[in-house]
DNA sequence: CCTTTGTGATGTTATAAAACACAAAAAAAG
DNA sequence: CTTTTTTTGTGTTTTATAACATCACAAAGG
């Protein structure tokens, strides 16, 4: 409802944004084909088999990206931070989504029209490739994700889900909370085990002291030793 | 060490081929920035860890695209057929090859400077968003294959596998015979399952008249049933 | 204020699949 | 043709993790 420039400037200018490559006259086009929504915590943005409504940027907020599986169970494929963007692989694909997004917190989302992407964005060839790179970076993490999933042992996953959330969304300022607050189902969602045991190994782990719970609340006190845990499957 | 000549054509012509979109001026300076190598069964093209030599397209055979994971133990990610694109994920992520390809039988795999791909074909949009197709749709199938191998049971992962060895290679002229010739192991690597598995549960599908095994060759009686085996989990 | 609902925590049991062990058969090498 | 190596096949044991069962507590709602 408000900020709405200013996420406008942000998905121009961010050097984060796929958009900052545009042109001054493209990006000045871009701007009629830009909607801006906002979206309250633990709202769908889309949902497994819709039709793309267009390609989005996430400007504030964060969003976790999940496939439903066997018997209903969650998988998260991928977690989404400010100027990343969601919903686009369907669109080059040209098929429904495949996938469900939703918000971990209130987000702003902006949805650019595929006529603008496919007619005038994708002419221009930096752009072409950083879409590209996107795609391969993506395609690179689905790829080992799929691996340490099926192959790491339950600490394994769930330590290499902690640094990932760390990477990802880095920290408070006390440079050890995480500055994403999770529940534990969508922990053990996104480190493929179920609920019961993401509980006991964050314990476990807190036990060990490589990390600190309190209630949503991590804090990363042995990235090193996470990491070798991880590694070792 | 022969046919090289209709090598080149398939590229350039078949309709599979990415490289059928070019140009015919971009065809004609294909020709100067491509080189083909003949490469027996069982080797490798690149491992895991080699830098990109190239954007390469598999012309003639069959190539099996695989990762290290722990303790050695192999998943394979992909199966490459004629006029497939292989290699390519390293190139646009500026990265190294975080998979190995090794051929599974003898093959011809054309190799195309990645100077070429950036300077030339990518400044052709209709090129750019046929590889940006063809990122989005392998980026579906990693992250399909992703839950598919993480929740469901071996029966369910091993008749999903052999769907996809039928949809990808096809049948023989009995049209039951599957077009593919793999040891168990490597039906196991991607299957996401022991060896030991991967035999049992195909000697199990074999009583259950579902197929009918012969040393490699691999019937599939019906697939209807293999079907519903996958989608159950 | 009490009731309901959701989330987190922990112990117990059941089970799918890995790990292990050993043959037999087939393929490759000498 | 024999020997060696690889691949396939099968039975047994072990183990990681899901499934289940409570319980505690906090948050939300009437």
């Amino acid at each position: 409802m408000w900020h709405f420039e200013s996420g406008i400037k942000e998905i121009l200018e961010n050097q984060k944004s796929v958009f900052h490559v545009l042109t001054p006259e493209e990006k000045e086009e871009l701007k009629n084909h830009i909607s801006l929504t906002n979206y309250r915590k633990n709202e769908y943005v889309f949902k497994e088999g819709d039709k793309p409504s267009g390609f989005m940027v996430l400007v504030t907020g964060k969003v976790k990206i999940f496939k439903e599986g066997v018997g209903g169970r969650e998988q998260i494929i991928r977690m989404s931070k400010p100027m990343g963007i969601i919903g686009y692989r369907a669109l080059f694909a040209d098929e429904n989504h495949i996938a469900t997004a939703v918000t971990l917190e209130d987000s702003m989302i902006a949805n650019i029209t595929m006529d603008f992407i496919l007619n005038r964005a994708v002419k221009n060839s930096e752009f072409s490739l950083l879409l590209l790179r996107k795609f391969a970076l993506e395609l690179g993490f689905a790829n080992s994700r799929t691996v340490s999933l099926t192959q790491k042992h339950i600490r394994g996953r769930l330590a290499e889900s902690l640094i990932l959330l760390a990477e990802k969304y880095g920290f408070e300022h006390d440079n050890t909370t995480l500055k994403v607050y999770m529940s534990r189902e969508d922990i053990a969602n996104l480190s493929n085990m179920t609920t019961s045991n993401a509980i006991r190994t964050l314990s476990t782990f807190a036990n060990e002291k490589l990390i600190t719970i309190d209630g949503r609340k991590i804090k990363i006190l042995d990235l090193a030793r996470l990491d070798r845990i991880s590694k070792l499957g």
